[in-house]
DNA sequence: GACTGGCACTCTAAATGCCCGAGTGCTAGA
DNA sequence: TCTAGCACTCGGGCATTTAGAGTGCCAGTC
């Protein structure tokens, strides 16, 4: 009975080995194929890594993992390659990113604390994450939506053009010029300052329509045309999305790692300038997690399907605003762009917060 | 007597004749290479225009204009293909450029005039070049060297921090924020705003620094450290050159006359990610007239030397302001790519004037 | 039952050799 | 000065060969 039950769980042990062993084959098989982008085999496998058998029984391990959908061989003479369900395996197996060394966050921190305005953290963060994952990086501007309006000025520019300013909490200026036919009077403009400045001043842009809409009402008949004008400019701003801007970096990476992929590269660089697409790349990732990985076909965009796309969200004082990420072919190195974007985010969130 | 004048007339007619037929047998090589991009030998040539000679004759022609250093031939069973010389032959010989058509103009004009903010104009312009011309375009923003500051606001955010407002000529506003250490004064900062627009209102940015440098000295100490910290930014901004900033696009054009040309695009695309190349392209045209061409080799930025550029300036109320163009391979279309550029340039001309 | 060593088999990539045709240069003649 | 003809050259395409890497499977061992 009770050798019974030994040898049960012996069985169970050994089949849980045998589980884990095809694991570290296919991680095996991975970052091999990851580092010299060329089909793996059998014996280059146990000669680089310490798995304690030999190549006949990687053999058969391979073939099961073929079975199952993980890995798949280009032609009967070569090693095998991870399908995008291996790559799948391989990440969700990275319970914890790697942390950067002190040296990579050292540099990533000054690089950023130069910047100077929004603009500037846009670019030099699309550069760094470019050049840290030698990949094409994309960056999305910080939302607007969950923003307050802090000011609104009205600066006549001529007779019959005006400015107008919102400044946003973040200490972004929002500028319209609004032009009218009939000659601008500084008595009204003043006054039409003064009412919208109750209105709208430390509102969330989400309530601003609401609370400007009948403002025209209150006004002279033949004052409405350019109340008018600048309400409507209005409306647009603050329903214009900043965060349909995104910036893109690192283009030539893609001439880059066209070398091992035979694939052109020109439908990649074309849904890349798309800026629809990005957005949808970058917006997809939605309520998931912090950190995401779309792999190949995962990403439904057309001419992406053999790129990989790892993205952050990243936030302003703890709301998230936007995302951004970096776009590479499926098989990158998983580990180091995970880790960076991650890492990246996590600086940026705290500049925009502190700033 | 008269004969013999006769015959030297004859003579020198006929040797004129041959130079017009090499110039016109080169013109002919430079299309067809651009349109085929295969090396196009003497049959190809009599066939394709009506030369009236034979195929024999031309190739005396091409060994001359070979001999010259025009043409050039890959190897010895090949045609002959231009030189960046040929090239640069054939772009002088095209006195006027080619006017777009009317539906192309229409096109233009719809397209830019949908622009709502410099960004918007830039943006646009370059897509649309890209567009026009199947080639990587560069848009350089204006510079503000000759822009007159209008207005000046200073506008607290909050107890240590403020932003400084430059509305300039254009109706653009830049933007700083300035922090400092001890708590702002509203009524402090209302005099330094009116002393500050007192200085500067309606003052070209040349003369800004001048103006303001010793403003300073007409504060208490208390309050010095405060207005230096405002005089530093604003002068960093008047200073700071807009026309540094560049827009590229179209890069996926890069990687469709990569078929042709063997060479990688990457060295390429690297360079045109670096700023500072694209601003010693677009620069370097300096004084020179609107529309330069330069091909191949003329240009000496690494990495380009088998690419060429096609730039023209585009003018604010007939003030030169920057520069816009298309980058593409040696064998681009010249007389496409140097008409769009020149149309794109003056209807940017416009549009940055009348707005 | 899991692992191993050996062996035959398959398939690719690179090397080799060959031929064809496009294009040239040259020369003799109109 | 132009033309026609001819010999010559060279690269690209094609079939063939070869080497090597890798697999699958089988028989044997622990």
């Amino acid at each position: 009975m009770l050798r019974q039950i030994a040898s049960k769980l012996v069985e169970y042990v050994e089949a849980h080995m045998l589980e884990e062993r095809r694991l570290a084959v296919l991680q095996a098989i991975v970052s091999d194929y990851v580092a010299t982008h060329e089909a793996v085999g059998s014996k280059a496998l146990v000669d680089r890594h310490q798995l304690g058998v030999s190549p006949a029984t990687i053999r058969n391990d391979m073939a099961a993992l073929e079975e199952e959908g993980y890995i798949t061989a280009p032609h009967t003479s070569a090693g095998r390659i991870p399908t995008d369900l291996g790559y799948r395996m391989f990440v969700d197996q990275i319970s914890q990113v790697k942390p950067l060394s002190a040296a990579e966050r050292k540099g990533i921190d000054r690089f950023l604390s130069d910047a100077v305005d929004l603009d500037d953290i846009m670019t030099r963060t699309v550069r760094l994450l470019a050049q840290l994952t030698k990949q094409v990086a994309v960056v999305q501007y910080p939302s607007l939506s969950r923003s307050q309006v802090r000011r609104i000025e009205l600066i006549p520019l001529n007779e019959h053009r005006l400015m107008i300013m919102l400044i946003v909490d973040s200490g972004r200026v929002e500028q319209r010029i609004v032009e009218c036919s009939v000659p601008i009077d500084e008595v009204l403009l003043a006054d039409l300052r003064a009412r919208l400045s109750v209105a709208i001043s430390d509102q969330p842009f989400s309530s601003v329509p609401q609370r400007i809409e009948d403002l025209e009402q209150s006004f002279n008949t033949e004052n409405r045309p350019l109340v008018r004008a600048v309400i409507v400019e209005i409306l647009e701003t603050v329903t214009a999305k900043l965060d349909e801007r995104v910036v893109l970096g690192g283009a030539s990476n893609l001439a880059r790692y066209n070398e091992d992929f035979p694939m052109t590269i020109q439908p990649v660089l074309e849904a890349l300038e798309e800026q629809v697409v990005l957005l949808r790349l970058l917006g997809e990732v939605g309520t998931e997690t912090k950190l995401s990985v779309r792999i190949g076909h995962e990403n439904q965009v057309e001419g992406l399907t053999s790129t990989s796309i790892v993205t952050s969200q990243y936030a302003k004082e703890s709301t998230p605003v936007a995302s951004l990420g970096v776009i590479g072919p499926t098989n990158m190195d998983y580990v180091n762009s995970m880790s960076t974007v991650q890492a990246v985010a996590q600086y940026v969130s705290r500049f925009l917060s502190d700033e």
